[in-house]
DNA sequence: TCTTGACTTGGAGTGTACTATAAGTAGTAT
DNA sequence: ATACTACTTATAGTACACTCCAAGTCAAGA
């Protein structure tokens, strides 16, 4: 079983130290288990865990939203269908932000070659 | 030459009142005209402007990069070149905020594939 | 043994972008 | 004239997501 210190997470994932702390105390990861001078040994497992909420950060889901998630995640199987539906929820979302975005893009593109043209 | 009310602008682009002269105030529209008693009457080119803000805002540029711009913009043709490479420079993050965030789209539809499947 | 460096906690502080409040004015309806 | 509504300003407050700080612990190396 390999552990991993809090370090080498935050190198690994570009995320700080505190960061992983504070995702930790929002219930977004772990309980991460500690040894017995209290210091963080992440599994392969947490790791999972911190790719996805990392992902979906990024991707701009709230830490509101991800907290909700997990802890219909760790309420058992009886919560598949609520978690689905929260998902759902976030893609239409997600879709609409990355319209928009894609709607800015062309626009940016637009832009430039004007300038570019203009030269 | 006509004229629009803060109102109708607010509800014609969905943002606050507020929110319009907060960005006035910051600089990124206007100045708007104002009629004998004080109150704001926006023209046609206002609301170009106004439309790419709302645009460029809401895909994640910052009030600081559209503030940059709009200086820029303000102070003639000898920054067309400067301006130009603003916009490529937020292009790139522009960009790599989407792939982002279609990665983020995909894990989540995979997802909820997923739990479709298991049903 | 002493120092160094990485870790721990709880809580305070920061940056960004609004958003709300208070106090006042101006124009319209009764 | 009075009430109502929408506007104005300046400034304070809020939400979110970190980010930093102080004070202390622990293990390893000189």
């Amino acid at each position: 079983m390999v552990k991993i210190t809090i370090q080498e997470v935050a190198e690994k994932y570009d995320l700080s130290k505190d960061t992983l702390r504070y995702y930790e105390k929002e219930g977004l990861i772990g309980p991460i288990s500690k040894n017995k001078s209290g210091i963080r040994e992440y599994q392969e497992e947490d790791l999972n865990r911190i790719e996805f909420v990392k992902c979906m950060r990024s991707a701009g889901l709230s830490i509101a939203v991800l907290k909700e998630y997990i802890k219909l995640y760790d309420e058992g199987d009886s919560t598949k269908d609520a978690r689905m539906k929260l998902l759902e929820k976030e893609r239409v979302l997600l879709k609409e932000k990355i319209d928009c975005m894609e709607e800015a893009y062309q626009k940016l593109n637009y832009k430039i070659e004007y300038y570019k043209k203009e030269k």
